[in-house]
DNA sequence: AACTGTTTACGTAAGC
DNA sequence: GCTTACGTAAACAGTT
C-alpha cells in the first residue's frame, strides 16, 4: 500500500505550466508515512522513494552566501559524507569544481528499476516542490551545516532560500513559520550577539541536548520534540537536560511530564553551562510555579558567543564540526545513512566556503547553479533552468 | 518602517 | 479516537 506524502505546493504559480500533473502534488513512498522515506525503498530495486528528496544538495559544507559569521571550514559542517559515506545507492559525482558531491544516482525513475516507465503524464519537476523537511529540520539543518553551529535569523531564511527554491515564494508564510519554530521549540537556544558584532537579530543554535531529535539522521518528522529539561529531577526533563544523554534528549510523550504544550517548558536550563543563552524556559508552564523567564542573557553577551563555543566543545560530538572524521568509526553525525540524512544533503566540504556550492535540481540532482549565480551575481532563482533539470517521474501508484 | 522575536490559536496529519 | 508533531495565521512587543 502506498500513501503519498503532500507536496503543499499547490500556491505556487510554478506549479503551473513548466510541471507536468498527473494527480494531485504528491510523491508517494513505499509505505505509509515519512517514516517509510526511512526505509529507504529508493535504495531498492522496488525504488519508490522520491530520491530527489533523498538528496536535494550536495552542499559541500558550503555555507550561505551571507553568512557572515559562519565561515565554513573545511571539514566542518554537517559531517559531511564523501565518496565513502554514499549510501549504496549513491555515487560520488564530482562536477568540477565542487569536489564530491554525492549524488542519489537515480534520479527518481532510472535508479529505481521499475520505475523507468515512460511516465509521460506523471512526470514532472519538483523543483519548487515543497521539501519534505519540517521547518525545524531545516532550521536545525542551517545551523548544523554552519561552522560556527549559529545562524541568524537571516541567514537561515538565505540558507533555506538557498537550497530549496520553494521557499523562495510565499516568504511571508514560511518565514514566520520559522521564527515560530525557532522561538516555539525548545531545541533551538537564541544567543545575543556579541558587541563587536552589532546587527539585527540574535544567534540562534541548537541546544546541545537536542542533538538527536533527528533519529538516524533522518531530517523528516521527529519521532519526539525536544523539550528542555522542566524540573531538575521530575523525571524525564532530568533525562532531556543531560548532556549526552540520547534517549533523553528528546522527551518521550509517555516519560515526559506532560504532552508536547507550548505551556511545558523548564523554569532553567537543562545545562548549566548554558547560563545566559536563551533557552526559552520562559513560556509558563501551567503546572509549575517556577519563574517563567530566567535573567535576559544579554548581560551576559559579551562571552556569550566565545561562550558557546566552548560549549560546543562539550557537548555531543555530533555537533562538532572538528570532530568530524568520514572513517571515525564512532563519527556521531547521524552515522547511519539516512536517505534523509543531512548527510545527504551536505556533502563533504571541502573547496567551498560561503557560497552555497550546489544547489539541488528537483532534490536529487544538485548542481552548480548556485554557485555560479553567486559568482555571477546573478539570482539564484533565475538559474533555475540551470539547475532545475532534473525530473521526476511519479511513481506507480500499486493499487 | 522593517525586521525580529514571542505567543496564542487553530487546523492537519502521523503515530499509537 | 487520542495524542503529538507540525504548519499557518495573526497579534503584539521590542529592536535596528
Amino acid at each position: 500500500m502506498l500513501s503519498a506524502v503532500k507536496m503543499e505546493g499547490h500556491e505556487h504559480p510554478d506549479w503551473s505550466g513548466s510541471y507536468y500533473y498527473g494527480e494531485t502534488e504528491c510523491y508517494s513512498a513505499a509505505g505509509n508515512s515519512m517514516t517509510s522515506y526511512m526505509t529507504a525503498p529508493g535504495m531498492t530495486s522496488t525504488g519508490h522513494m522520491n530520491t530527489h528528496y533523498m538528496n536535494p544538495v550536495g552542499l559541500n559544507g558550503s555555507s550561505l552566501s551571507q553568512s557572515s559569521g559562519a565561515a565554513v571550514q573545511p571539514g566542518a559542517g554537517m559531517g559531511g559524507l564523501g565518496a565513502a559515506g554514499l549510501p549504496p545507492n549513491m555515487s560520488p559525482i564530482s562536477p568540477p569544481p565542487y569536489g564530491n558531491v554525492p549524488v542519489m544516482s537515480p534520479v527518481y525513475g532510472q535508479g529505481c528499476g521499475i520505475r523507468s516507465r515512460e511516465a509521460k503524464p506523471y512526470r514532472r519537476s519538483y523543483t519548487h516542490a515543497k521539501p519534505p523537511y519540517s521547518y525545524i529540520s531545516l532550521i536545525t539543518m542551517a545551523i548544523q551545516q554552519s561552522a560556527s553551529k549559529m545562524l541568524t535569523l537571516n541567514e537561515i531564511y538565505q540558507w533555506i532560500m538557498d537550497l530549496f527554491p520553494f521557499y523562495r515564494q510565499n516568504q511571508q508564510r514560511w518565514q514566520n513559520s520559522i521564527r515560530h519554530s525557532l522561538s516555539f521549540n525548545d531545541c533551538f537556544i537564541k544567543m545575543p550577539r556579541s558587541p563587536d558584532k552589532p546587527g539585527k537579530g540574535s544567534f540562534w543554535a541548537l541546544h546541545p541536548d537536542s542533538g538527536n531529535m533527528f533519529e538516524n539522521g533522518c531530517y523528516l518528522r521527529r519521532q519526539k520534540r525536544f523539550k528542555c529539561g522542566k524540573n531538575p529531577g521530575t523525571g524525564a526533563k532530568e533525562a532531556a537536560g543531560k548532556p549526552g544523554s540520547e534517549g533523553g534528549s528528546v522527551t518521550g510523550s509517555s516519560s515526559s511530564s506532560g504532552p508536547d504544550s507550548p505551556h511545558s517548558s523548564s523554569p532553567s536550563p537543562p545545562s548549566s553551562d548554558l547560563k545566559g543563552v536563551d533557552l526559552k524556559p520562559h513560556r509558563v508552564d501551567p503546572l509549575s510555579s517556577s519563574p517563567a523567564r530566567v535573567p535576559s542573557p544579554v548581560a551576559h553577551s559579551q562571552h556569550l558567543l566565545s561562550h558557546h563555543h566552548a560549549l560546543l566543545l562539550h557537548e555531543p560530538a555530533h555537533l562538532k564540526p572538528d570532530h568530524y572524521h568520514p572513517h571515525h568509526p564512532h563519527q556521531p553525525l547521524y552515522a547511519f545513512n539516512h536517505p534523509f540524512s543531512i548527510n545527504n544533503l551536505m556533502s563533504e566540504p571541502q573547496h567551498h566556503k560561503l557560497e552555497p556550492v550546489v544547489q539541488y535540481g528537483g532534490y536529487g540532482c544538485p548542481v552548480s547553479g548556485a554557485l555560479a549565480a553567486a559568482k555571477t551575481g546573478l539570482d539564484p532563482a533565475h538559474t533555475d533552468t540551470n539547475y532545475y533539470h532534473c525530473v521526476y517521474s511519479r511513481p506507480l501508484m500499486n493499487s
